[in-house]
DNA sequence: ATAGGTGATATAGCGACGCTAGCATAGCGG
DNA sequence: CCGCTATGCTAGCGTCGCTATATCACCTAT
C-alpha cells in the first residue's frame, strides 16, 4: 500500500531527523559547556566528538567546521542575553532605573558567562550584524537596549545613541574581564556611565 | 695580558649582545608586519623563523613562546598609541576639543592598526594592568586620556571617569571593527559620546 | 699554531590540531 | 530476500607550537 508505505517512510524519516536535530543540539551544548568550564582553547573537535560519544567526522555532517559550532553557541548566547536584558528592563520603574537595570544585566551577563560572551563578540566574526539579513535573535538584544535608551535621546538619534551606549557597556565588560580595569570599582563605573546618559534622576 | 683579554672579551660580548638585541627586534618587527598584512592567524613560528632567516628554535632562545612575541608587539603598540593620543591632545585648544581629539586619535589608531590593537587587547591577556607593577608604557596611554577627562570630572573621581570613557572608546573601536556597528555613523557616535562626557562647549 | 672546550644554531621529531578521503555496515525499498 | 543508499568509522594529511639532540663554529689557553 503506497499510503502506508508513505506513512512509514515519513515516520522513520521524522524520527531520524529528530535524532539528528537532538545530536546537533548535543554538539552545541557540549561545546558550550566545555568552553564555560575549561575555556575555548579546550574545545577541540576530538574532545567534542568524545563528549557526544561519536567519532570526529560526524561533526562535519552537522557543521561546516569548528567555527560554525562556535557560531551556533554564540547564537544561543544572543538569545539568552536578550532575555536577561528584557527581564531587567521590564522589572524596572523609571527611565533612569531602566537604563541602569539594562546596563547591569548586560555587564553581569558578560561577567558571569565569559566564554559565551567571547563566542558572541570575540570569535564568531562571521555572524552578520546591522544589515537587513541580520537574524532576529541578534537584533533582539539591541532592541532591548534601544527601549531603555530611547526615552533619554532628546534631540539625538535614538539608534545611534543606543549604539554608543551599547559600545560603552561592551567596552566596560571586555576591559573588566581582562583585568584591565579594577574589579572593585565596577559599580562606580556603571554609575558614572548611567549618570552621563541619564543625567537627571527620572 | 688580562686587561687586553678582558677588553677583547668585552667587545665581542657587547657585539654579540648587540646582534642578539637586533635579532630580537627583527622577530618582533616581523611578527608585527606579518600580522598587519595577513592577520595574526598567518603568524606562525615557522613563518617567523623564515622571515628572519633563522631556524625555528632560535625564537625560543629569545622568547618563552609565541605568546611572548605577541606580547612584545603589544607593548610596542601601547607606546605608539600613547604617542598618538598625546599628540592629538596637546594640539587641541579647549577642554572639549581635547577630549574629542583624544577620542578620535584613539579610535583611529584601533581602526588603522587592527592587528596591533588586537595584540594589545584581544590577545596578550598576560600583560599586567592596573597594578603597581604595571610597566610605564602601559600606563602612559591611560594617563593621556586622564589628562583630557580630568577637567570634565566635576564631582566625579577623575580616574574612574577616565576608565569609563576609555572603555567606551574601546567598545566603539571593537564593535566597529567587527562590523557590528555601521561604519558610516562612526563620527555620529563619537559626537554623541563626547556630548555626554563634555556637555557644554568649552 | 693547535688542541680543548663552550655556546650557539640546525635537524628531526613529538603530540595535538582541524579537516577529509575511503571503507564498512546497517537499514531501507523493491 | 537482495541490492542500494547513506551513515558513521578508521586512518591519514598537512600544519601547528614546542623541544631534545646533534653539529659546528668560535674563543681560550697552551
Amino acid at each position: 500500500m503506497p499510503s502506508n508505505a508513505r506513512i512509514l517512510v515519513m515516520t522513520t524519516q521524522t524520527r531520524r531527523e529528530r535524532e539528528r536535530a537532538q545530536r546537533e543540539q548535543q554538539i552545541v551544548a557540549a561545546a558550550r559547556e566545555l568552553a564555560e568550564t575549561e575555556g575555548w582553547e579546550a574545545v577541540t573537535t576530538r574532545r567534542l566528538a568524545a563528549e557526544i560519544e561519536y567519532s570526529q567526522p560526524v561533526l562535519y555532517s552537522h557543521f561546516k567546521g569548528k567555527s560554525a559550532i562556535m557560531t551556533a553557541v554564540a547564537v544561543q548566547g544572543f538569545e539568552e542575553l536578550a532575555d536577561e536584558v528584557r527581564a531587567a528592563r521590564t522589572a524596572a520603574r523609571g527611565t533612569r532605573d531602566a537604563l541602569a537595570a539594562v546596563a547591569t544585566a548586560y555587564t553581569d551577563f558578560a561577567r558571569k558567562r565569559p566564554a559565551l560572551y567571547d563566542a558572541m563578540f570575540t570569535h564568531a566574526v562571521d555572524l552578520s550584524f546591522a544589515s537587513p539579513n541580520t537574524p532576529a535573535h541578534l537584533r533582539n538584544g539591541f532592541d532591548e537596549i534601544l527601549q531603555a535608551v530611547e526615552p533619554l535621546a532628546a534631540d539625538d538619534d535614538p539608534g545611534i545613541l543606543t549604539e554608543t551606549f551599547w559600545a560603552s557597556l561592551h567596552g566596560l565588560a571586555m576591559l573588566e574581564r581582562s583585568g584591565r580595569l579594577p574589579a572593585d570599582l565596577r559599580g562606580h563605573r556603571l554609575d558614572l556611565l548611567i549618570g552621563r546618559f541619564a543625567p537627571e534622576a527620572t
